[in-house]
DNA sequence: CTCCGATGTTAATGCTCATTAACAGCGTGC
DNA sequence: GCACGCTGTTAATGAGCATTAACATCGGAG
């Protein structure tokens, strides 16, 4: 815009598409390169521990470059939390529809496992820095977090009707803490080994929330 | 100055005491308040996302007094960390000495849960922050949860020999997040039930880490 | 060819923040 | 009764950072 005529009138914004992809969005590849090394950085350095410049650095460009992609370091982070949430609950969903509660709770559990053990980063942002994600958006991620929640709750209470819901949840939460454990541990085991080590322990456990004193 | 003679050649900080609290260091509730003020909203914004004015604030000061009780934001974080690895080192290794292996993991499990559930704040710092720590302390503070780890790891070595260590290790892990994630269910359970529930769910995941393909 | 939109870059701009200076009240040991 | 050390306060100071402006390149549609 060399010129730039004083009769923009019609958009506050530059040309670029720093909108959210609507359904049909064309996928931008340069978008999904951001997208991935600010989850990375997120995921290491917090997200307030991240500079724009850092996450272009990190893909070979400057740091305004990323405003030509997202309407700013918010927007990142808000599609970011919400596209994990929506492919967690979506997948979710489906494999919770088996209608045998053992089978849909494996299912879930493999699901899940494959998730944290694939994107270790992304698991680590989804369970950080949902505080930074701008009021709307948060409150749709929460949304989705609930309804994932919920999918698990309910195989439970398939499973186990006798269980009261208060206590289930908390439990599914307490498995997901087991799950997302993932990232921190870096143990010396390979993928399948964790992924079955994962899978067996968070099946004990969710065993042995039945009711009834532990031990102590 | 009012005073201050032109004379200080001796000192090159203040007359505080701003250093790191020697082994007979007299307990300066003050002190005491604004750690545990900054584990607070370190826990909850992230040790990036606060400021020491908002650390000063929430104990009725203005930002800069913290530096007549800490030698900078830094410093706070690191004492946070060493105090709560050194604790739970020091009562874990007391707990994992018992004889029996299957008491001693039950009396680590109840420690670790009566302090997560105490100390949420210090879970939740202690697990994220490390990296915000400086060097030579982090050092300190790795040392100190490395073997923390490994008393777990002893007591569960004695309990299931067959099982190799890599695997033990990881499940030791495991069962950290799994514990850990009290700090951000919060839950409808009042403590009592909160903590047989993780107790109980630990204890299985932990039986349930043997090897064998767990159900897939 | 030419124009324009997409995509970058390098300079502001303006705010927040950690840290330090300069200054002041208060209590206590002498 | 008074000097001084402790614990605060309110102003700099200086750095980092998100965001915006202004400017450049390049490829493709007309």
């Amino acid at each position: 815009m060399t010129s730039r005529p004083a009769s923009a009138a019609s958009d506050a914004r530059g040309p670029g598409a720093p909108d959210a992809p609507g359904p049909a969005a064309p996928p931008n590849p340069r978008r999904a390169e951001l997208l991935a090394a600010a989850a990375e950085l997120f995921a290491r350095r917090g997200y307030h521990g991240t500079s724009i410049g850092d996450v272009g650095r990190a893909v070979g460009l400057t740091g305004p470059a990323l405003y030509r992609h997202f309407r700013g370091k918010e927007a990142v982070l808000a599609e970011m939390l919400l596209d994990i949430s929506e492919r967690l609950l979506a997948e979710g969903t489906r494999r919770a529809a088996d209608p045998d509660p053992s089978r849909a709770l494996d299912a879930l559990l493999r699901w899940h496992i494959a998730f944290a053990l694939d994107n270790p980063a992304l698991i680590t942002v989804h369970e950080r820095e949902l505080d930074n994600v701008p009021e709307e958006q948060r409150h749709r991620v929460r949304r989705l977090q609930r309804a994932y929640v919920e999918e698990w709750v309910g195989v439970l209470r398939r499973r186990t009707p006798a269980l009261p819901d208060d206590r289930t949840r908390a439990a599914v939460h307490a498995c997901f803490g087991l799950l997302n454990s993932t990232p921190r541990s870096a143990a010396g085991l390979d993928r399948a080994a964790m992924a079955d080590l994962l899978h067996a322990m968070a099946r004990s456990a969710l065993d042995g929330a039945g009711p009834g004193p532990g031990s102590a």
